[in-house]
DNA sequence: ACAAAAGTGTTCCCCCTACACCCATGT
DNA sequence: ACATGGGTGTAGGGGGAACACTTTTGT
């Protein structure tokens, strides 16, 4: 009756030098910017071809990953102007001049794209470009260059819905490797939150519901008093899944 | 490439007689019940489609919508069971012999459905009916007769999104007429949080966030103590806007 | 010894909780 | 008068905010 072009676009973030970073796919034509995602093949769940779309591209078998919305503005295209158009056209056929140009119809035609949010570990992706796509960036999520089509803002609605995540489930821990430092963790929250905490009153707040297992302390490096390593308690965590880790 | 047929179900939520209930459509055919819902044209957005189904079908014009899941399941059909395709059928055919059965490939055909969430005043909503739905019915959330499709999963994650956002907005008092009691007010958390509160604290911690008017007592009716009538201060509201209504 | 980071403690105060109490009204 | 529902008060406890203090480690 009405059918319409489905697709997925991942927001997967990373926990990166104190700040998000969320990973930016830079195109072979027209140097745009856009997120990972791809088309809803016709017998696959939207969780699917999310799943797919991000081992695709980093690697990662498992990974946090979570719907958060669905964009379907009429108006939206990643290519909106006549002038880009004809651009990407020129450039698809010097890169490969017997190449089909159906691709172009992509740039310009309307479609719904559900939003997946997904964090990861950098140190644990392998990221890959491929015949259309130039290279792979982490890019601090405040610092966006301009992306196509409404990608900007399928990235800050991404971000809101962590930030309200955050506060009733320690899905930051996805962010983090499996033994962190409490600075760590704070950094953390505070990168997502943007705000700071208290030190002291932090670490308190978070030991108190037990769901970190304190390890021994680590040797290494840093000058300084050596803190102690932490990790997460999934059993413990499981039984307590109600409460919420922030107030 | 891949297309797909998109739709819209609404889970229009009113509060009445103390519980939750859900607008609910019993269909000529096969008597199976179903949440309102319909196609996503060509060139409309989600949340017009959502809006559209909605008026069609409340004559509300105005009212809190918002969308809040996109369920996708590859074998996700109104009808699954074949018996039960083939009894539709015939009651079709019997009720008009010459009309063409196409939406029987639409009971069975696999569709993308984004779940929306509308909160209204019962007593604003005038329900229709329409060719193929016999009856409108106002149903006790927690009292679902059997639905189709996962229609049952879609009012559950509905209500469980209304559970969260209720703790951070008054989206709440898009249930209650524009005038209301306090323990109304107090009833319609009850029923959605499904707890019990202190009433003497409930008022406390309500009145303090300064977004309710205080009017003249009703004279009216009950027995006892005439109670306080209160509206919303939208105001007052956007003021504050980023802090939240319970803890 | 000193500086800086990390861990721990202390104080204050607000707010939540659980009630008790007071007020108003119709029978 | 009294029962009942509605508004207000209060004592106690828990926990968050701010900050001081102690411990550890490399230079």
């Amino acid at each position: 009756m009405f059918l319409h072009e489905n697709v997925v676009d991942c927001v997967v973030l990373a926990f990166d030098e104190g700040v998000l970073k969320v990973l930016l796919l830079k195109w072979k034509v027209g140097s745009f910017w856009s997120l990972p995602g791809g088309y809803v093949m016709s017998q696959e769940s939207l969780d699917d071809a999310a799943a797919r779309i991000l081992a695709d591209r980093t690697g990662l078998g498992e990974a946090y990953l979570e719907q958060f919305h669905t964009f379907s503005d009429p108006t939206r295209a990643f290519v909106s102007s006549p002038k880009d158009v004809s651009t990407v056209t020129e450039m698809m056929k010097e890169l490969d001049p017997k190449g089909d140009l159906g691709f172009i119809d992509w740039l310009t035609k309307r479609f719904l794209s559900t939003g997946y949010l997904s964090l990861v570990r950098l140190s644990e992706t392998k990221v890959s470009p491929d015949f259309l796509i130039d290279s792979c960036h982490w890019i601090d999520v405040t610092k966006l260059p301009p992306l196509g089509g409404d990608h900007d803002r399928i990235v800050g609605t991404a971000v809101e819905h962590l930030r309200k995540a955050i506060r009733y489930s320690p899905i930051g821990l996805s962010l983090l490797p499996e033994r962190f430092l409490m600075k760590d963790f704070q950094q953390m929250y505070e990168a997502i939150l943007d705000t700071s905490l208290d030190r002291s009153n932090f670490q308190r707040k978070i030991l108190k519901h037990n769901i970190l297992i304190r390890h021994e302390k680590r040797m290494s490096g840093g000058a300084h008093r050596a803190p102690y390593l932490y990790s997460f308690d999934h059993q413990r965590y499981s039984a307590k899944a109600r409460s919420g880790l922030l107030s």
